[in-house]
DNA sequence: GCATCATTCAATAATTATGTTGAATGAACT
DNA sequence: AGTTCATTCAACATAATTATTGAATGATGC
């Protein structure tokens, strides 16, 4: 019985989907286009890879339906299909992170050393900022902090903090926050503002996750 | 990319969980395995696919974490590593779902041609019987059938239909029938014909209207 | 029209994934 | 010890994926 059966059929486009997510540039991508939409020059510049490369992954993507794209001007903006697609890759995430020896190894070796920086979650951070207790800095770029950030939150790209750690408002915390709960500079950010005397934390995830969780987000 | 930042691991690690979730034969394992642990060889049978071939692939599975395997006696049991790979297939299928043109195609067909399941009339399958076209199955106990049955038909409880498919003579059309218009087995039989890659439709009546009419029964 | 520039395409080469076959392994049973 | 049998391994062929390069496309602005 060569026919294949709808189930069959099925099985393959589920496979499609996850072999789109099945590269690490590709997902990536993904990261970067959960700030917001991207061109493929943006993208390029970001990843620090050949324009023709990323062009060729984001049409894998756009393919298997994880991303659409649509055209301003001279330039092709990519955008995620929509919040599943985090989804997608948040699950696969918690799957490395609990069966991968190697991502727990990475892990320990780079992360850990810091795991005193014991995050803040996205709940507890919304509760402080109402109280007026924290400060809030966003250290990814600025053209990423463009296109929204969390309410109140003031840009310091990790590059530029040290130079600004006077214009800091001294209140009892702050928490620094970037792209998403594997994003290092907020690692860096709070290590380096602990270095200079300042009570600070990380926020757990990134914009990302705060905008899905359909918290406020400032533009 | 020939340094390697630990961000960039990170992707590569999730990129082999994703990556062993890009096949549809080991997708379909990993929905036999939800349903609890089974061998290899209960695993080749269900997929009908070589021994071989479904050992490799759970290997696959074992690397990136996604499936663990235990040995008993002369048989090696796998299982799922736990229910957070069930997530990530559930989070592959919504993102499939709401994306893929041709996974709507494939569920459109396939429950339009479930909904037309026209029924065979009595004297459309006795026309048909005597061209020797159509495979006629009686899916009532076999208590039932030894009591009488349609000429030449032959008898497969629902229960075991799925097990006995192989037996199944690929004539051009397969019809199955019970106990009468309001049987159910007879449209489950047919769901589950189709689900495999048969043309199946159910005869409109049962076998007491078939014998009314004044048709042949074997005994 | 013509030049510019972001993006895509096409061709190539290297690597990796997949399926098939038959042999090897290793536990259980006689 | 020898046999059986589920599983795994090894070798091979084929197909798919990936990165790279340079050229083609197509919208924009002069």
């Amino acid at each position: 019985m060569s026919i294949r059966n709808p189930k069959q059929a099925l099985y393959e486009q589920f496979a499609v989907v996850a072999k789109a997510l099945g590269n690490p540039q590709r997902l990536e991508l993904i990261e970067q286009l959960a700030q917001g939409p991207r061109s493929v020059e943006a993208l390029a510049a970001k990843l620090a890879r050949p324009v023709a490369n990323v062009s060729q992954h984001l049409q894998a993507m756009r393919r298997a339906g994880l991303v659409t794209s649509e055209r301003d001007g001279k330039f092709v903006n990519y955008r995620l299909a929509d919040e599943s697609v985090l989804g997608a890759f948040a699950s696969i995430r918690v799957v490395a992170e609990r069966h991968s020896a190697e991502v727990e190894r990475i892990v320990r070796g780079y992360f850990d050393r810091r795991d005193d920086m014991e995050p803040v979650s996205r709940e507890e951070l919304a509760a402080r900022m109402k109280d007026g207790l924290v400060t809030v800095i966003d250290v990814r770029p600025p053209d990423e902090f463009a296109l929204g950030h969390l309410p109140g939150a003031i840009n310091v790209p990790l590059g530029q903090l040290e130079q600004r750690l006077s214009d800091l408002e001294a209140k009892p915390e702050i928490v620094a926050y970037c792209r998403g709960p594997w994003c290092v500079m907020s690692f860096e950010a709070v290590a380096l503002l602990r270095e200079h005397g300042f009570n600070a934390r990380r926020m757990e995830d990134g914009l990302p996750e705060w905008r899905d969780a359909g918290l406020a987000v400032e533009a």
